[in-house]
DNA sequence: TGTCGACAGTTTGTGTGCAAAAAGGCTGAC
DNA sequence: GTCAGCCTTTTTGCACACAAACTGTCGACA
């Protein structure tokens, strides 16, 4: 068959492309991943199918029933709490971090995503002011160093995508404004090397965030809302 | 062949036994994880096994070298400052999550956890004191009942399980006491929901552990240190 | 009419074969 | 004696086949 694909590169490809249409929730939450559907789809057999299936279930994008099928992992909002909690100390960790560990080239990466979500904001494109909202978190905890923290702090974040996504469907343009700001103050904090700053602000936009979001699913519950997950 | 193996199990005990190998040092970092020679160990085909190293390398803790073999994970001791600092906020951020969602049920097994800690310092048993530790603190995560932090916090603590075999090998039995009375004092201040107090005795606790790592490590350094990883 | 059991269909879990890719050894030339 | 190139060996990545397990449906019986 094809094997202009290069040898390692099947299990990968499905990976990222699956995970992609899982965060931006093109693949809505408790949609089947039929195994033999998929290898049709992909054009290659079930075994890196499985594999890739099998890393997402790691990731906990997916949920694999055993002997039933694998489908894509409910949001539950029963841990929504939880979540802002570890998200908000998580916001304070990296950025506390990265003014203590600047470094001019990982800061020019910052400054670069910035520039993202500044366009992204100005273009009025919500998804990609949500994508590029990421980014730049993740690249203050790269300038943070701490790889422990990059990690958990960028799975909490991709999460962060999928429930964004379900409340920013319609873009309302009174607060991104004020996100871009905020970004502005916590690079200048870490280029001053203020780590209590940081903190402060960090501690500041997480509560911003926490409160859209907490706004958006209160307008929601006002109307008649499907909470059937599956 | 064996078909009293039940369906869904050969990946799950081929995950478990690994994984408690890795974790217990008995398969040292940068061991050879070979899938021929797993699944003749095991008695089943390369599939499964090939499905469980997957799974310990979304862990972290073997690290597969594509169109190569896999190998158990080296640890990095590059990163370790990096370890200290995560896992000493995660101390404090579960103790201080269990100062606010007491629950009885829940404590009940703190104070289990905590009597296992006792016998294995009193046993003088250097391995079922770090399982013990770690599963202490795993239950106070679980009190704290946030997932994100409890999920984050059991990988830390048992990549730290790894890292304490390297330096308990030879028990010293000066500071563990102190760690009892340490747990003691956490129990103490979690009963009383005291969160500043918390917080203060979680730092205490994790510095402690790092002081004593670091003083072993400082101890290996002054002798001749096999420092290469295969 | 409601409930239980059997059957068929679908989907996963595992076994097996084959080919690609990399490592290591061997041979030969310089 | 050393180095480059080829070949062998080892091990993985993927394809495919088969059987177990679960779901839903249909029919029989109370």
């Amino acid at each position: 068959m094809e094997s202009s694909r290069a040898r390692g590169s099947g299990t990968q490809s499905v990976y990222k492309t699956i995970r992609q249409e899982i965060l931006t929730m093109a693949l809505a939450p408790g949609s089947p991943l039929d195994e033999v559907r998929l290898s049709e789809r992909f054009g290659m057999s079930r075994t890196p199918v499985r594999e890739a299936l099998l890393r997402l279930a790691a990731d906990g994008l997916v949920t694999t029933l055993p002997n039933r099928n694998t489908v894509v992992s409910a949001i539950d909002f029963a841990t929504l709490p939880s979540y802002f909690e570890a998200l908000s100390l998580m916001y304070r960790a990296t950025t506390r971090a990265a003014a203590m560990h600047r470094d001019a080239k990982l800061m020019e990466k910052v400054h670069a995503r910035q520039r993202d979500f500044r366009k992204a904001v100005e273009d009025r494109d919500a998804f990609a002011m949500i994508e590029a909202n990421r980014d730049f978190h993740v690249a203050i905890a790269e300038l943070g160093g701490n790889g422990y923290y990059t990690s958990f702090f960028t799975r909490l974040l991709d999460e962060g995508r999928r429930i964004l996504r379900l409340y920013y469907s319609t873009f309302e343009d009174r607060l991104p404004r004020q996100y871009v700001e905020e970004h502005e103050a916590i690079i200048a904090a870490i280029e001053a090397g203020d780590v209590d700053l940081c903190d402060r602000l960090a501690t500041e936009h997480a509560a911003q965030i926490v409160r859209q979001i907490q706004d958006y699913i209160a307008r929601d519950l006002r109307q008649p809302m499907d909470l059937a997950e599956r």
